[in-house]
DNA sequence: TTGTACGCGTTATCAT
DNA sequence: ATGATAACGCGTACAA
């Protein structure tokens, strides 16, 4: 299959290839006549535009690049369908990247966009991302919004919950219901999210004149398993704690399997919040209560950040932090 | 800043553009002494290899397209992963967009991806896609596989389940545990895999001499929500009906949802069957039993040919049928 | 409106 | 046996 040129274009329609150009992309002043035999010769001969070469001639492109670190993470499809949308308004391209947590992959990603020419790009880092790796990104020069993972560098922009607020909001709702003896379950130490949470957690606490005791506050990882081991340990060396505030909702969900083990029914004996809101929480019994990031929206607005920033926006990195919601469904009991 | 080119790595290591192109790429003879010379020019320079470049003189690329109709649905997310895990072997950019059935954006990618000079796509077309779609895909020669909705055109790769055996292991399994009044519950009316679905489903119970009903088979929308109404209406109206067969695993958990609000428990008054086998089944009580198809073993052998198909493989047309598995859980009772 | 230099890497052809 | 020269891919934008 040959490709049709502009110039090819141009020579049927009897013109310049700078007249077709301007035509195609409705600049300068072209006269009614011409524009019309020039659409009528690109109609007839089938031509696709290059947009290769002119983003070689512009030094620019229609490309932004996403990477995540786990796209089978449901939140993340959100977040996706989030920014897809956005960058679609915008006739943006969008270059995915699976990270799985490796740096390695994270970087050649990166270095892939690079080359390639991207606009700008959207990232939520892998887990034990090295400062170099954000220093350079840095002296890229190239837009970079941060989601959901606030990296330590203030340097970005970024655009995800207010996890501070998400846990207050968790623990008041439980303080409310009667619960002093509360615990704090999940996240792992390096996780800057997680110290987040924990603030939210104690700072309301201590709101309420009560001291946030460090062995109740545990480390978990993500998954069901871990909750439940993890909290199995916990609640049988303390077992005058009554709730639970989880930093994930899969968290949440092993450690009512670990109540059940004990002989404790939770929305009964104990009471649970996780957060994410994923979409097993109103799946399982008792329905999970928990706090709800609206990832759609993370992506939307990172989306909106993004075009900003390629448009040539250059005020200084800002943070967007999306405020959550809970949802109250009965793993606190029923009221 | 200022982009550094190749003719000003060049000049820095005292040779011709055409010598550090094929350093670059190991091609050509070029002498030991040369070769180190122009690599520590690159290095020195913070060189970054333009990509645009490259594709624009070769005519051709090292970016492919994958669209689907709903990236917020898991089992497309874990296909995205398989497809995204082979891309990055072959080092191509997966550039994806999400039509959310809709044919207008889906085309409007499909144009965006020939601007762009994508090198091949991976397409699971939204539902009501025109012929003409497909026909105007063909004639653009670009190496195109169709994944999980069987198109009607055969002049296409595709890459799916088989529908079929699936839900006849799925009703065997049922039947097998002694339920003889099972409906399907979920998919559209006007999907494909649907048919292929309900066949497999009614050809199992003939053979088992049981005349399906037509009243027990119910569509749904692919939501939880949907699958919640619609089980609720279908088992209000028949108490008789003690199993079924899910279209979707999204539809499964919405009936279980329905069950539990009807003072039914799935796995015990009720036995449950779904279809996908996403990451939530294992995860919610009752555990779901699902027919699993694989999905990120269908992004990995989408992959794997439309690779073959951009390395020239011209091959006529084929199907790659994926056999599912049945994964027994706990939602159909414990034996 | 047009002519044309330009963006930057590639490779066939030529030179030593 | 090595390496240089230069035409080329195709759209863009400025000077004329």
């Amino acid at each position: 299959m040959t490709t049709i040129t502009l110039a090819e274009v141009a020579k049927r329609a009897g013109v310049s290839t700078a007249t077709v150009s301007m035509v195609l992309r409705n600049r300068g002043r072209i006269s009614q006549v011409t524009r019309e035999r020039v659409l009528k010769a690109l109609d007839e001969s089938g031509y696709v535009y290059n947009q290769t070469a002119a983003n070689l001639r512009n030094r620019s492109s229609n490309q932004v690049g996403l990477l995540l670190h786990d796209i089978t993470n449901p939140f993340y499809g959100e977040m996706t369908a989030g920014l897809s949308h956005e960058m679609e308004r915008h006739e943006l391209l969008l270059f995915l990247a699976n990270s799985e947590e490796s740096c390695e992959r994270q970087q050649k990603f990166v270095d892939s966009l690079m080359r390639n020419n991207a606009c700008g790009m959207v990232l939520c880092a892998a887990r034990e991302t090295p400062r170099a790796f954000f220093e350079a990104l840095k002296r890229r020069n190239i837009p970079a919004i941060m989601v959901v993972r606030p990296p330590d560098d203030p340097g970005f922009d970024f655009v995800g919950t207010n996890n501070f607020l998400g846990t207050q909001m968790a623990t008041a709702h439980l303080l409310q219901l009667g619960h002093r003896n509360i615990a704090f379950i999940g996240g792992s130490l390096r996780s800057g999210t997680r110290s987040q949470r924990i603030g939210g957690f104690t700072s309301k606490l201590l709101e309420h004149g009560i001291a946030p005791k460090a062995e109740w506050l545990v480390t978990a990882e993500a998954s069901q398993s871990d909750g439940s081991r993890v909290a199995e340990v916990l609640l049988n060396r303390y077992p005058q704690i009554t709730a639970a505030v989880c930093y994930q909702d899969i968290v949440a969900l092993g450690v009512m399997q670990a109540l059940r083990k004990m002989g404790r029914e939770p929305g009964r004996d104990f009471a649970l919040v996780g957060f994410d809101d994923i979409s097993e929480a109103a799946l399982v019994q008792p329905a999970l209560t928990t706090v709800s990031v609206a990832a759609k929206e993370i992506g939307r607005k990172a989306g909106e950040l993004l075009f900003s920033r390629i448009q040539g926006n250059d005020e200084p990195p800002k943070s967007i932090i999306l405020p959550p919601a809970l949802v109250v469904r009965t793993s606190c009991g029923f009221r």
